[in-house]
DNA sequence: TTGTAGGCGTTATCAG
DNA sequence: CTGATAACGCCTACAA
């Protein structure tokens, strides 16, 4: 029933000017400086690129060009909002310099990072942001020495190879644990992992630094390690502080992630323990859905859009300015008190 | 501090040829065809190709090559976790074929989606599947017919330039309004829009059919149009439900997707009224979020990872395969009763 | 205003 | 294995 295609893509700006009954030059001038042209030809020419289906062909545009307009950003999980969300920020930004920009999903795995990282360079993008799963895999610091403007996404750390732009994972664990010291809890859990992540790393640092502080015994802030920040990770952590003999059983968790405590508030619940009588939990990056869920999350809040904003107002500093310097740019995070931790 | 980069991609197959003291021939060949290289040439311009920091440049190959190993896909929402679900399913399916998959945002907005689906064009991607604003644009319709692969995902309406993927929505409202009535209710609200949407249209229409076979009031069918399938818009029509009048206030609700039957349930349990007691409510998607609501969302279930991997396959066939049909592949959706509907 | 002639980097071919 | 050469499609000088 269906038709064959009536072109596939062989009409070139060669077989516009013969059809049209113009030099190749003109139909160049038409695309790149139609002022140039005289009205009479650049309709006829323009009429005749419809009636030949002509589409320009990028890959001859950037081979003389040396670079494309489009940006990338490579996530950890594209199914987390909070990745989403930052990919938002940074669409707004690519879309005042009239660029576009393409997701690629690391699903946390090393071999896919490296894998888009390759294509990416060889398709010479304007410039890359990146979670990336390790920041200091090699193949990363390789990418940025040979060129391509690469900004770090939410990761603090000093890094000389290119600019971050990062929340400051230490204070929001601060925020968290001062919070629930205030609520009087006096053995928290701590709950995400795998702690060779940056951000929970800092996290967890932030936490213990607020514990120690209010002169509590680091023995009663519970690590309760995961191996993803997954929701299904925080049901099982629920199920496994429920384990615990009630003595030792914290009355708080302080979660590495939203996802986490998600996973946590349901399997609680869902079991009959009641948040936060029975259970305050607080996550973090606190994602449209925390204060959605039922019992709504106490939650430290990322600026998740700014640093998408920044981030890409940063590679497009890198990638136009020949002054550019690389920087640091850390942002405060801020702890959103809710029902979760009453 | 920093350093300047050691080569701006600089160094092309000639430079490496030249550092190699061999042919640019017997580089191109190092690159495509191994076996036919000493392997002590290929090793010293392996090297060299190091040393440069030699970056294939991809713009070149494909320009010679035709087309790219590249599939996009195009999303409504990138935040909504249906969507990324969709799209690990295609990420699946590309990792076999060896292609790589990025990701573009449309975010409900007709202008980028065009410009993505120009760019993609101009690109010769392999293959775009695509979740429209609008099926019926014109724009999508010219790019297949001039030979760009497109195959429609969660659309069920027959198209004859492409191939489909879409999970029977007449059904899935069916489905969810015989499992409300079973339980006893016969005042509903349906929840969603805009209409022009046509899932939404879609699942009223199933809905509709089922609630009239059930031999009820068609007016008791209460229409409750949002302006977009948001928890923001689902909070929103929580607030209208509580305002009508008890008599007529529907005891239950069958929201259009998931995010919206979150936010009612959010604002229907905190403001005091109890999930299922005063109001069942059923969503559609069964996104990992729907589970892990405190109460447990019933919800109609996507087969998301099989869409997505159907899709895929679809349109490497229709990339590779000259005696490609095009095809509408509708999959069976399937009630999942939780605690929101007691 | 229009036409013509390179050249971007890669790959493939063909004769040595 | 080398070396030379011709595309791929586009853009920009420069020349007419």
């Amino acid at each position: 029933m269906q038709e064959a295609p009536v072109s596939v893509h062989s009409a070139s700006v060669k077989d516009v000017a013969a059809a049209a009954g113009v030099s190749l030059g003109t139909v160049s001038n038409v695309l790149n400086r139609p002022d140039r042209v005289s009205p009479a030809t650049r309709e006829r020419v323009e009429r005749v690129m419809a009636e030949l289906g002509f589409v320009r062909n990028e890959s001859a545009r950037q081979l003389r060009a040396g670079r494309s307009r489009t940006l990338a950003y490579v996530v950890l999980d594209a199914g987390n909002p909070f990745f989403t969300d930052v990919a938002a920020g940074i669409d707004d930004a690519a879309d005042d310099a009239a660029l576009s920009v393409v997701l690629c999903n690391s699903a946390n795995r090393a071999d896919r990072e490296a894998a888009h990282l390759t294509r990416l360079e060889q398709q010479r993008v304007q410039g890359i942001l990146i979670t990336p799963v390790d920041p200091d895999a090699v193949a990363l610091h390789q990418v940025a020495r040979r060129g391509t403007p690469i900004v770090v996404v939410d990761r603090t750390r000093r890094l000389e190879d290119f600019c971050t732009v990062a929340v400051d994972d230490v204070l929001g664990g601060r925020l968290a644990v001062e919070h629930l010291v205030g609520r009087g809890h006096r053995r928290v859990a701590v709950v995400g992992g795998p702690t060779s992540i940056g951000q929970v790393h800092d996290r967890y640092a932030g936490a213990r630094a607020a514990w120690v502080d209010a002169g509590l015994d680091p023995a009663d802030l519970v690590p309760l390690e995961t191996v993803a920040m997954t929701v299904a990770e925080g049901r099982s952590a629920g199920e496994r502080l429920a384990g615990l003999p009630s003595r030792r059983r914290p009355t708080a968790a302080f979660c590495a992630n939203d996802l986490l405590a998600l996973g946590l508030l349901q399997q609680s619940i869902g079991s009959g323990r009641s948040v936060p009588g029975d259970l305050a939990i607080v996550g973090y990056d606190d994602i449209e859905f925390a204060a959605a869920a039922a019992v709504p999350l106490t939650s430290v809040r990322q600026p998740r859009h700014q640093l998408g904003r920044t981030a890409a107002s940063l590679v497009l500093d890198e990638s136009t300015n020949p002054d550019h310097r690389h920087q640091q740019v850390t942002f405060t995070p801020e702890l959103v008190a809710r029902a979760s931790t009453l």
